[in-house]
DNA sequence: ACTGGATCCTGACTGC
DNA sequence: TGCAGTCAGGATCCAG
């Protein structure tokens, strides 16, 4: 579920709230994730002070002195931040962090498809985080680098583009969506589109990430900020679960493909 | 080296 | 009301 501007709507809705406060207690109720919640999480956690929270593509970063809890949402996790009186957990609430003070920090996930993994090293190097490519939203990542990466790839740039190992964060909405304001078909080969196109796309994808950063993420079902409150994104959405509806630039009936068991929209006519 | 497909898991929704 | 089938915002592993 959540993408780049998702999981940062959340780092930004937690931080302020945990960072600087000392672990009281760490709770697991479920170890059955993506890889099983690290043994001895508990342990290493409680007692240590939360100095930031980062966000590494679709990567929560929790540091502390003696090591970092890494976070994953998968496609259906989302964080809450409970204050004060015991709210009572659910059933795929698997994770509490207690923070002195009273202030809870609790991952829920239904589908287990996220992480929770405690690391004493440099985070950034870990099995799962060391092969990333750039931040869309950093430096390091502009139309060159991508037509540069696409050069013989016979992909389709769509998938080209959610591969986590070309750039991070771009997700199923996103992709259909940065394809769309740059005028490129989902289908096309990601080594036949010029450097000109490149540009366009990295701008676009640039763009549309930042606006829905703004908007508080994309709110589709059940994700929500730190404090329970919806993304309103889902109403600028341009194509993504629109098909049959009008593209809003120009008009024409927005389709919906399958690509890599993914559903794609795009509209016909403006894009190529 | 790349590529597409299957897979992990639960819940919501559709149609019979 | 129940049940089967399909789909969902991610990422990895596998065969070809």
């Amino acid at each position: 579920m959540p993408e780049l501007p998702e999981v940062e709507t959340t780092r930004r809705g937690i931080e302020p709230h945990v960072r600087g406060r000392r672990v009281a207690a760490v709770r697991v109720r479920e170890r059955r994730m993506r890889q099983p919640v690290t043994p001895g999480l508990e342990g290493e956690l409680a007692g240590q002070t939360v100095e930031r929270v980062e966000r590494r593509g679709k990567y929560l970063l929790l540091y502390t002195a003696a090591g970092t809890l890494i976070l994953h949402l998968g496609m259906s996790g989302s964080m809450r931040l409970l204050q004060g009186g015991e709210v009572p957990p659910g059933p795929h609430d698997h994770l509490d962090i207690v923070f002195e003070g009273g202030t809870v920090l609790r991952l829920r996930d239904p589908r287990r498809f996220g992480l929770a993994l405690w690391t004493r090293e440099d985070p950034l190097r870990h099995a799962l985080l060391g092969s990333l490519g750039p931040e869309p939203l950093g430096a390091g990542f502009d139309g060159a680098y991508l037509h540069t990466l696409s050069r013989g790839r016979r992909t389709a740039v769509k998938t080209f583009i959610m591969d986590g190992r070309v750039v991070v964060g771009v997700g199923n909405i996103y992709a259909s969506e940065a394809l769309h304001c740059a005028g490129i078909h989902p289908l096309r080969a990601a080594g036949r589109i010029s450097a000109e196109r490149y540009e366009r796309l990295a701008a676009c994808i640039r763009k549309v990430l930042r606006a829905a950063i703004r908007q508080g993420g994309t709110t589709l079902r059940d994700f929500s900020d730190g404090d329970g409150r919806p993304g309103y994104f889902a109403q600028r959405l341009a194509v993504y679960g629109r098909e049959g509806l009008p593209c809003p630039t120009c008009g024409a009936a927005i389709r919906c493909l399958r690509q890599a068991q993914r559903s794609t929209y795009f509209c016909p006519a403006c894009q190529r």
